[in-house]
DNA sequence: GTAAAGTCCGTAGCCACTACAGAGTCAAGC
DNA sequence: GCTTGACTCTGTAGTGGCTACGGACTTTAC
């Protein structure tokens, strides 16, 4: 199939196929006679796995890490594990980060009078540092 | 003072402050004799402002409107509520994908049997799309 | 006097794309 | 056969928000 193809069948951009490609994420397909590149199933599984790991929330290099481990079959799960807890993680601290931001601003929000500038509580929680929770 | 005593004070990176300079985010400051920048106050106050906004999350071109909005002291504040509040529904909206990625990966880790990779069930996860959930 | 630290400027790199420009190719309709 | 439009190709530049580097200059400390 042609590459407007791969990018419907795999939900992934068309120019962002080419682009994991150019990074060496994506092996270089076969082309046609007039140059067009080709894709078979297997490469639509892996688009499609790419894009299930950025939805994810993974990084393209850890997206690498987990193609290279899904592709030796000799290992066991253990590393993959690792990698998925490891990501888990990041993600529940970047929830808290995003907890302590909204909360910040939900009081500041609360404090604004709906007055004149002098008084916005919101601009003069802007030039304040953070008040400890 | 000095770039890095500005940097200290603002609790803003060196580069920052250049950076910011560049971008038209910060007003170039008065040069000595050797072109070393001097700030003062008002700037140390503006950078801490930015690095404020950053820290809630705001992106620089929100933090260019605020400071637009804080400098306009005839308007009332409610551009500046306008602006918060929006920023705040996007923060929710983030926490809620954040969420959906973190149970996602939460229920294909415990699928794991931590067995081999024939079987290992956070492979399989990528492999296919999301399940409703 | 010299060495280390600070400052300057400009540029390039990071991530993960996205958007172009300009050229070639293909299929359908006339 | 010709035109039109859709598709594909390559390469490059842009996004945001920095960060890091190189090479030149100045200041500071000993």
């Amino acid at each position: 199939m042609k590459i407007s193809e791969a990018a419907t069948a795999s939900g992934c951009q068309l120019e962002t196929i080419r682009y994991y490609e150019r990074i060496g994420l994506l092996p270089g397909p076969v082309r046609t006679g007039n140059g067009y590149r080709v894709y078979g199933q297997h490469d639509v599984a892996r688009l499609r796995f790419i894009t299930r790991g950025r939805e994810l929330g993974f990084s393209l290099s850890e997206i690498r890490d987990l193609l290279r481990l899904a592709e030796d079959p000799d290992l066991s799960c253990d590393d993959v594990d690792r990698l998925a807890r490891h990501h888990l993680a990041e993600i529940r601290e970047r929830q808290a980060e995003l907890q302590r931001m909204a909360q910040e601003l939900e009081r500041t929000i609360a404090d604004c009078c709906g007055g004149r500038r002098g008084t916005c509580a919101i601009l003069g929680g802007l030039q304040t540092p953070a008040k400890p929770v």
